[in-house]
DNA sequence: ATCTATGGCAAGCCGA
DNA sequence: TCGGCTTGCCAT
């Protein structure tokens, strides 16, 4: 049937080289489409399956679902197989485990759906659908293919011969399953990197009260003015002309802009310029802007037929086009923290822009109702252009990371932008379930099979126990090693063959082959298919990426691709073993995260007691590393050769510390190495909320200690430092510090009603500020001050400097600084005369 | 609708 | 006053 037949919509189809972009769903036509790139004429063409698959649909009305989905009951293959018939063909496929695919097939990009039924079952194992119809035909998002009448093609591209040669020889000893993941892997990976014609959008609208932002869903008020910034340069700005009082005035010369009388008609043009682009960035567009466009649009008589969006439950899409909202790729924990670094906090354009790019928005006294014209299109301008350029900055890094995870995820890259990591790892793995023809297990079935967790965590409410951290040998450490485990959690699933199939298999003869320190049992048959994906990728990463990305010998472009890629796997590889710890996660299996870690926990525990036994001092440790109180190569060489013997684990030398100065406090320590550089982990002075003030002169001690080479130097850096802490009392007492210098800066974990338990200084400082009218929403930053008085803070906005309580603020200076100073075996007291501090000091100091 | 994990520290709250 | 608990932030 279908596979012959051409749909109408696709014939005469021919595009030279096309990038899968999207997958979705056409509701009317009840047919799959791909998004498809067209590089020639940089458009966006739609292809409408013709596979002759039947689509499954979902409906809340179970009549109607039977009616909808008659076809489906049709099926040959359906109406052939007898129960008992398809778990047992199920069973002979898989591996140990009856798995059983229960998922709504209609999940482009993998949304899970209650409706779950044996009907689903039966038809699943017969034919398959949109998430696991792109596997079907062989495709893979962001890649490069052609279509000829309407059929799709791989358009080949060359492997570098470099790559292709170090993997051969990378890969001896591996078997076969591995072998094939790991070529795939760089397959992909190597494939040409599209040039992406893009427009990024920003709109400014009325609001009559300044402080409140305009209501999307209702969207009453007009939009004031549309900015579109490309990323050739090209800027034009459509603005409402509000007639009187609004005088059209001199714009900057490289500014296309136009006047509408009717706001209408200047919707009309904008999506106009739309239609020009395949692709559209926005920086919240799924929520504001796009949003307010397309209900404003309405209000203004509009049908849904003259707006090019698509308007989903979460996100807003572009007919023929892409729509990426940015704001949602930023807020991805995952990117901001192993991407990114932290280099942003706070989820704005304007942090982020300050972060990445060196420039925040446009600073304004006015709203924007009240700007001039040339003064809206500027600042209406310079969003879109921050947006645009969070995509084009550093050789298109974000561009780049988007593609790469795209390939590796198997998702569109609207979907990849928009989802957490957790739905990357699911959709990659349910993609090789898929290809090997395997039914994929419900949450329940695999709980049901495989059990919770066996052992006691540390912390409390916690599942399962997690890693060991050494404890630190207290003092100044001349001359010492840092060694860690590359990739430590992803190369035991490596090794140890862990997933959900394999772990707590079925066959007796696998019962000895234990994972240390629980009661679990590990399958010798069989691979996991989780075991395979992740550890090839991990090798890709450690073997070829990750030096590749260091090798200063290689062109810049080169080598900046490396870095993306390099980049792109940490961060799945990040979370490949947490996702299996974490309930919502499609593929749960406690025992698997349980067993990871715990062979984490003997593996570091192995590698503590071998190098003791070499005569060697371990000063600290914390998961997946160990600092060694020696920098003998030959010493630390055989640990590592004893370490790839042993326990099959890379073991690397990851630093030296010309110091390490450790306190007895776990995950705090201070670390100088050869060239100066230092690494401070854990200690108060750096972290968020410290105020300003502080974390200045915190800095400057720290300035000082890398520079201390031995330890007589320590005498004079001891006389420095005493001058910055002095220094930093005085003006303290001297109120010399301005509020905001003072201020404390915490996050709101929810809303201030959320709290109930206790109340936390920031939100007693909070609340204050609510009681002025300033709306406080989760994740906002409260600036408060400690002051004297009932409460002992106010938020900064509402104090003054004389109420500020110096006796609570010495204290924490106090201690900021002991951390440091109680590792160097220096007294704060000492430093700023115990006469004067008599009087504050409470609390005992440690150790 | 969305969400990787556990271990550890400092500070403050709050009831015994 | 003490100690358990909550909170936020950080390490890995």
């Amino acid at each position: 049937m279908g596979a012959e037949a051409l749909s109408q919509e696709n014939q005469g189809l021919n595009i030279g080289e096309a990038y899968l972009l999207s997958v979705g769903y056409d509701g009317e036509r009840r047919k799959a489409f791909l998004k498809l790139y067209d590089t020639s004429d940089d458009r966006i063409k739609i292809w409408y399956d013709d596979t002759g698959h039947l689509p499954y649909c979902i409906s809340k009305d179970p009549l109607e679902e039977l009616e909808m989905n008659e076809g489906i009951a049709k099926h040959p293959g359906l109406a052939k197989m007898e129960r008992a018939e398809r778990y047992d063909a199920l069973r002979d496929r898989r591996l140990d485990v009856v798995i059983i695919y229960a998922k709504d097939p209609l999940a482009i990009g993998g949304r899970p759906s209650g409706c779950i039924r044996d009907l689903v079952r039966a038809w699943e194992a017969n034919i398959k659908y949109a998430e696991s119809y792109i596997y079907d035909l062989g495709l893979v998002p962001c890649m490069p293919y052609r279509v000829s009448n309407g059929r799709l093609s791989p358009m080949a591209h060359e492997l570098p011969m470099d790559a292709v040669a170090h993997l051969e020889a990378a890969l001896e000893g591996e078997d076969e399953d591995h072998r094939r993941a790991v070529r795939e892997w760089i397959s992909l990976l190597e494939a040409p990197m599209p040039k992406l014609k893009r427009v990024a959008l920003d709109i400014e609208v009325y609001s009559p009260i300044a402080t409140r932002v305009p209501d999307p869903d209702e969207a009453e008020h007009p939009i004031l003015c549309i900015g579109f910034f490309d990323n050739e340069g090209r800027k034009r700005i459509l603005i409402l002309d509000r007639g009187e009082g609004f005088e059209a005035e001199p714009l900057p010369g490289d500014l296309e802009a136009s006047f509408f009388k009717s706001e209408a008609d200047m919707l009309r043009a904008a999506f106009d310029i739309i239609r020009e682009y395949p692709i559209v960035l926005t920086f919240n567009g799924d929520d504001f802007d796009l949003n307010y466009i397309w209900h404003r649009a309405q209000r203004l008589g509009m049908g849904k037929g003259d707006i090019p969006l698509e308007v989903g439950r979460e996100s807003i899409s572009i007919k023929n086009g892409i729509h990426i909202d940015l704001y949602k790729f930023f807020v991805n924990k995952s990117m901001q923290v192993y991407a990114f670094r932290q280099k942003y906090r706070e989820m704005t354009l304007d942090d982020v822009g300050m972060a990445l790019l060196g420039e925040g928005k446009r600073k304004s006294a006015a709203s924007v109702s009240e700007m001039s014209y040339s003064e809206l299109a500027a600042y209406c301008m310079k969003d879109a252009e921050l947006t645009m350029r969070l995509s084009t900055y550093d050789d298109e890094l974000v561009m780049k990371l988007i593609v790469v995870l795209s390939r590796i995820s198997f998702l569109g890259i609207e979907d990849v932008s928009r989802q957490g990591v957790s739905n990357w790892i699911r959709s990659m793995l349910y993609r090789e379930h898929r290809r090997r023809g395997y039914l994929i297990p419900r949450p329940d079935e695999i709980l049901e099979l495989k059990g919770t967790t066996a052992t006691e965590a540390t912390i409390k409410g916690k599942k399962y126990k997690g890693a060991i951290v050494v404890e630190p040998k207290p003092g100044v450490h001349f001359g010492v090693a840092v060694l860690d485990f590359a990739s430590l959690y992803p190369s035991i699933i490596k090794m140890w063959n862990l997933g959900y199939e394999t772990i707590l298999c079925p066959h007796e003869e696998c019962r000895d082959n234990l994972v240390p320190d629980t009661p679990h049992w590990i399958c010798r048959k069989r691979r996991a298919i989780q075991s395979v994906l992740i550890g090839s990728l991990r090798d890709v990463r450690v073997k070829w990426y990750k030096p590749k990305s260091k090798d200063k010998t290689l062109p810049e472009p080169k080598r900046n691709w490396y870095m993306v890629v390099q980049d792109a796997l940490k961060v799945i590889l990040n979370a490949s073993y947490g996702v299996f710890g974490a309930e919502t996660f499609s593929l749960y299996c406690p025992p698997v995260a349980e067993a990871t870690a715990a062979i984490g926990r003997y593996v570091i525990r192995r590698a503590i007691e071998k190098a003791k036994s070499l005569g060697v001092e371990v000063l600290y440790g914390d998961t997946d590393s160990i600092f060694l109180g020696t920098t003998d190569q030959a010493l630390l060489n055989e640990l590592v050769r004893w370490a790839k013997e042993e326990l099959g684990m890379e073991l690397e030398i990851d630093k030296y510390y010309r110091y390490l100065a450790l306190s007895s406090r776990k995950k705090n320590y201070l670390g100088v190495r050869e060239d100066g550089s230092v690494d401070i982990k854990g200690l108060t002075g750096k972290k968020r909320h410290v105020p300003e003030f502080l974390k200045k002169a915190f800095y400057d001690m720290i300035q000082i200690l890398s520079e201390v080479r031995s330890f007589d130097e320590f005498n004079s850096a001891r006389e420095r430092i005493k001058r910055i802490v002095r220094e930093c009392y005085l003006k303290l007492k001297n109120r010399e510090y301005s509020l905001e210098e003072l201020a404390f800066n915490v996050m709101m974990g929810k809303s201030p009603e959320g709290y109930t338990k206790t109340t936390p200084q920031h939100v007693k400082a909070a609340r204050l500020l609510s009681q002025r009218g300033i709306e406080i929403k989760p994740g906002d930053l409260i600036a408060f001050v400690k002051v004297t008085g009932e409460l002992g803070v106010k938020p900064v906005q509402l104090a003054s400097k004389n109420e500020i309580d110096t006796e609570k603020y010495l204290e924490y200076i106090s201690s900021t600084f002991e951390q440091v100073l109680d590792a160097l075996g220096i007294e704060f007291d000492e430093l700023i005369g115990v006469r004067r501090l008599e009087s504050f000091f409470g609390p005992a100091t440690r150790g």
